[in-house]
DNA sequence: TTTAGGG
DNA sequence: CCCTAAA
């Protein structure tokens, strides 16, 4: 009976599958990425409403006229919801969510921020020379967000001969992102499916050179740039500088959350991080499946919302505007993620991925004003909160930076698996509007870290042209709220939830049925990476009241997002792992006196390594606090430690004889294939001694 | 539980 | 030391 269970190994016939013998680190890479990626779920990003609402503000504050916000909100929000109309009936594509994969981003409009001479950047655009000018730009910002949506194209091409064909375009979800900088292609629509390759070689082929000259003729015409830059709703952490412009294009979001200052203390983050980090271009790509959603509205961008105001031309543009953007992270991540929906709840996670945003620098020389119109960069003005104000003091120099887009960071939402989907769907648009609802501001992040002093001018803060912009990078940050719930009244939250947050994943709120600080309990760490990033997502309960069916009450929300959104999420269970809550602390440490190590040695000689049971027991047996895993660290370390010099060798000195012994033994036996379970176990080493020789 | 390795 | 995949 008992044999049973073993037979089935040990019997001849039965063909064990032959697994390749390889060292574990290799066999085990495999599974182990996939439990990193278990946690870096993949998330949806960006709440257009927070594009929105900057793109509000910025018009508002750019505008002498000064629209009323309410006013833009207004059109906005009508604009969506006639949207929203239109694309009922198309179909939502769900592959994504059919692998479990979630959308992780919504698009939104890309935020052209430029400084122009004297006229304030907005202002300019429509006016004078060019009425067609502007006709033409907000033709190729719309195709320019179609192209976007479709493959977050990073480029904003001016492109004379594109405009008219983009305009009809627009409509087509296959819609051409082809070459861009390229005048001829204008007409070439590619389908969609290619467009992952296209994008890529595109994108790739784009060398500099070209987008510069892209660049630079749109500089001439007076329009915006366009360069590659997302801004991230970022909760904990700051963004990690992004790598060069042109690799960055379409994905600058790996996903990494850490920063250099951050530095969790549980190793496993580092770990993850580093999985994630690397991931990059190559097998990267980007599968991205548009669910041409009804679900999201995105806000226009600031000009196309104004021509759509007066000209329904637009609208197709518009239409395509809103997507979510699935990244294939998802695809790649999920399917090794799926996880039985066994546990007791489930977490819908957003991901935050932080994006490392990357914004380009055009060159631009073209432009040069003397004129001061200091606010370099100026968006996100009236709010509360920050003011990114900028000034530009140098005459010739500026930059140009274009916003891409915004995520929404990661969250984490529990709900009891009795819940209703449609409760569901609440408690998401509920989080989210609670980190909408308290406001947002911007943060800038430089070279990985936050640039606060919001005096400086660009040039002081190193935010050149010149530079590299590729690290400079925006964020949204939830302003300070209320937070509803005082860390005391959620004691037991942070004995095993904070730890639990820290080491399991490096932002993962998790948002209590009900309640949902726990998010930000552990501000030490969280602080640490953002002090001015206190994020409060209000109680559920707070808001629920007041949020009833997807309906956001605050306005700030410009957009109004459907609670479906919800659907579009991926459900990952996260397995509940209370683990080491207070049970694991880490045994103390206790290192091996110089007599333990001479027993180790001598024990070794004799057995050899890969015994370390027997090894155990015949020279430690009654010392209970090492065990045989202890044992074989410990040679793990001597025979490191013999390796090594003299000078680098720390902790208590072991002497060198012993170190020899180790080193001879450790040489023997792996010369000896020690273990072998085969009968009388080969000579120990001292017979060996003088056979080796 | 042990082993074997990586963190 | 810890954590785990494998055995």
């Amino acid at each position: 009976m008992v044999l049973k269970r073993r037979l089935e190994y040990g019997f001849s016939g039965y063909q064990i599958p032959v697994i390749p013998k390889a060292p574990r680190s290799v066999r085990r890479r495999g599974p182990r990425k996939k439990l990193v990626d278990d946690h870096q779920i993949c998330a949806f990003e960006l709440l257009a409403a927070v594009a929105g609402k900057l793109l509000q503000e910025s018009e508002s504050s750019a505008s002498s006229n000064a629209s009323e916000p309410k006013d833009l909100l207004g059109i906005h929000l009508d604009g969506i919801k006639q949207e929203r109309v239109e694309e009922n009936n198309k179909t939502v594509r769900s592959e994504c969510l059919d692998q479990g994969s979630c959308v992780e981003s919504a698009f939104i409009p890309e935020l052209a921020v430029k400084e122009h001479n004297s006229n304030p950047s907005l202002g300019d655009l429509p006016n004078t020379e060019n009425d067609s000018f502007s006709e033409r730009t907000s033709t190729l910002l719309s195709s320019d967000f179609s192209k976007k949506v479709d493959c977050e194209l990073k480029l904003g091409i001016c492109n004379d001969k594109t405009e008219g064909n983009l305009n009809s375009k627009a409509e087509d979800d296959t819609y051409a992102l082809g070459d861009l900088s390229n005048s001829k292609t204008g007409n070439e629509s590619v389908r969609q499916s290619e467009d992952e390759t296209k994008q890529g070689k595109d994108l790739t082929a784009a060398n500099p050179c070209s987008v510069k000259n892209t660049v630079e003729k749109c500089t001439n015409r007076k329009p915006l740039i366009n360069s590659d830059s997302s801004v991230q709703l970022s909760l904990y952490r700051d963004p990690l500088p992004s790598a060069s412009f042109p690799k960055h294009r379409n994905d600058v979001n790996l996903g990494i959350r850490d920063d250099d200052d951050n530095s969790f203390r549980c190793s496993k983050f580092s770990t993850k991080f580093r999985a994630f980090r690397p991931q990059p271009r190559n097998g990267y790509r980007r599968i991205r499946k548009m669910l041409t959603s009804k679900y999201w509205k995105v806000a226009p961008k600031l000009r196309d919302y104004e021509l759509s105001n007066n000209n329904e031309a637009m609208r197709p543009c518009f239409r395509n505007r809103k997507s979510i953007h699935v990244r294939d992270r998802c695809l790649r991540e999920v399917p090794s993620k799926r996880r039985r929906l066994c546990d007791r709840s489930f977490v819908v996670a957003y991901d935050q991925e932080t994006s490392s945003e990357s914004i380009s620098n055009a060159p631009e020389k073209g432009t040069k004003g003397d004129n001061c119109s200091s606010d370099a960069i100026n968006k996100k003005g009236n709010a509360a909160s920050t003011s990114v104000k900028v000034h530009q003091k140098s005459k010739d120099h500026k930059v140009k930076l274009s916003i891409k887009s915004f995520k929404i960071p990661e969250l984490y939402i529990e709900i009891p698996e009795t819940a209703t989907v449609g409760s569901l769907k609440r408690t998401v648009m509920e989080t989210v509007t609670a980190i909408l609802g308290g406001g947002l501001r911007v943060g800038v992040v430089l070279q990985g870290k936050k640039v606060r002093d919001d005096n400086r001018t660009l040039q002081q803060a190193g935010i050149l042209q010149s530079g590299n912009l590729d690290n400079l990078g925006f964020m949204l940050e939830p302003t300070l709220t209320q937070v509803p719930e005082s860390p005391k009244d959620s004691p037991h939250k942070l004995h095993c939830e904070t730890d639990q947050n820290l080491c399991r994943s490096p932002a993962s709120p998790v948002l209590g049925s009900g309640l949902s600080n726990d998010a930000f309990d552990s501000p030490s760490k969280m602080e640490q990476l953002h002090e001015s990033n206190h994020v409060a997502i209000h109680s559920p309960r707070t808001n629920t009241d007041t949020v009833t069916d997807g309906e956001v009450p605050d306005s700030r929300a410009l957009v109004t997002l459907p609670a479906v959104s919800a659907e579009a999420l991926a459900m990952v269970p996260v397995n509940q792992k209370p683990k080491r809550c207070e049970s694991s602390q880490r045994r103390t440490r206790r290192p091996f006196s110089v007599a333990e190590v001479e027993a180790l040695v001598e024990a070794v000689e004799i057995l050899g390594t890969g015994r370390w049971r027997d090894v155990k027991m015949r020279a430690f047996d009654n010392a209970d606090h090492r065990t045989y895993v202890d044992l074989k660290d410990k040679w793990k370390t001597l025979v490191h430690t013999a390796s090594i010099s003299p000078q680098q060798r720390r902790g208590e000195p072991v002497p060198q004889e012993l170190l020899d012994r180790v080193l001879s033994a450790h040489a023997y036996w792996s010369q000896h294939q020690s273990k072998q379970t085969g009968k009388h176990h080969v000579e120990p080493l001292k017979i060996m001694d003088a056979q080796a020789d």
